[in-house]
DNA sequence: ACAAAAGTGTTGCCGATACACCCATGC
DNA sequence: GCATGGGTGTATCGGCAACACTTTTGT
């Protein structure tokens, strides 16, 4: 009757900020290297089996940190990939969440050479169909950058419009005029001021700013797309 | 070690247009009757179990038509339900799907005691938490009906603007300005002229309209991003 | 002729873009 | 002072909502 079963999976796509020392930032993503049989070697998706207790997102946040070292300040379902012949070992069904993290969380992470860091946009050949959700994912990413507030969750606490505009053009991949994306985030109160300025310029100190609602504790909550709330302004 | 193991089911939340007779038409959502014990005898969303071999989307399609006897005009996946204590027998993960059929499908479809159609805004009690993933595929259907074109597909093959007008009225529950409604949607080439008319009004004869690519048409290009599996529409 | 909906024209508002210009700091 | 990015002001353009107006049928 059952032979194989359909097995269920967890994967993340991961996007952070990389700073390519003095050059415009650009978005990159970890893989792990595969350790097991189907498809030897190659760079994969963090992700593992969904264990029975486990709610979907803590499992995507759980299998992220334990290959990556990362923890995510934004975390979204993607989408749940099941074509029949995904896995040459069996049918598996993919629950793919994606994540953002900032940049300072990155410098930290695990580096081992079973985690490598790969652009987005010009990525090897990966396991599975993985390319194929990566570009979804990137995809999803530049759509909902234009009407969410998610941004600033590649950054750290507090940030310069500057930054928060190199965020969006490294995204969307375009220039920004800084004076219009100043007043378009202003004007939706979605960033306060802290009071603070950035010190050590070679030029007029910039102001910092924070995201509206930030409170000291650490853990961030899951701001999307659950049943309950869904924001959207324009496509 | 393991005991129940998380099981995968596909369900489909479906969305008609219901006309109550000369009144402003409204969607409407079928469900079918429980014949087993976790809420036996309460509405539930159409679907079953995910077999081995079968792609989600397919059977999202399939089980929609066992039960309730509806081939959809456009299917999409919606989202993924996995909170551990969906179910009272044991972890389910459901893969949900949200379709769209066309009025004349509708009056053809099965409508024995164990399926019957409910207002999409005024609900039953449901079984699971279907309630809420009804709540969020037509929050889903709301906002995407804004900017893709697909609200034609809840129509028949042919049209005219004034339907095609009154289906956005009515998933967006306000009226729109019939002048600006056939400007904007006219602007974008979405539809086509047929060069008929509809006959029988007690008015001025209106032009029918068709969606842009009917004819034989596999030749989708990809109306929304889903890299393996696709949105159907099919005729 | 009249009612009613199809279909067209026109105006005004509002938000986004483009770009000129001033401000403040390190050197 | 000068270069550099921070920050402000403002004119223009295009899309859209509002609404007056004309057209065409059935009765």
């Amino acid at each position: 009757m059952e032979q194989h079963e359909a097995r269920l999976a967890v994967s993340t796509v991961i996007f952070a900020l990389r700073s390519d020392e003095d050059s415009a930032p650009a978005l990159w993503t970890p893989f792990v290297r595969r350790t097991r049989d189907p498809y030897l070697d190659q760079w994969a998706l963090p992700g593992g089996w969904l264990p029975d207790a486990e709610p979907l997102e803590e499992a995507a946040a759980r299998t992220l940190a334990e290959t990556t070292g990362l923890r995510p300040s934004y975390l979204e379902q993607l989408y749940t990939f099941g074509a029949v012949d995904r896995s040459p070992t069996g049918r598996v069904i993919s629950v793919v969440y994606w994540a953002l993290v900032r940049s300072d969380e990155v410098t930290g992470a695990v580096v081992g050479n079973n985690v490598q860091w790969f652009p987005a946009d010009d990525l090897p050949a990966l396991a599975f169909d993985h390319n194929a959700i990566v570009d979804y994912a990137l995809q999803r990413l530049r759509t909902k950058v234009e009407y969410a507030h998610i941004a600033h969750t590649l950054l750290g606490e507090t940030f310069t419009l500057a930054q928060l505009r190199a965020v969006h053009e490294a995204v969307r991949g375009q220039p920004l005029d800084p004076a219009n994306f100043r007043r378009s985030v202003t004007a939706s109160s979605e960033i306060v001021e802290t009071g603070e300025r950035l010190a050590g310029t070679p030029h007029r100190p910039p102001k910092l700013y924070r995201y509206r609602q930030f409170t000291a504790g650490s853990t961030d909550r899951t701001p999307d797309p659950t049943p309950t709330e869904q924001t959207r302004t324009l496509p």
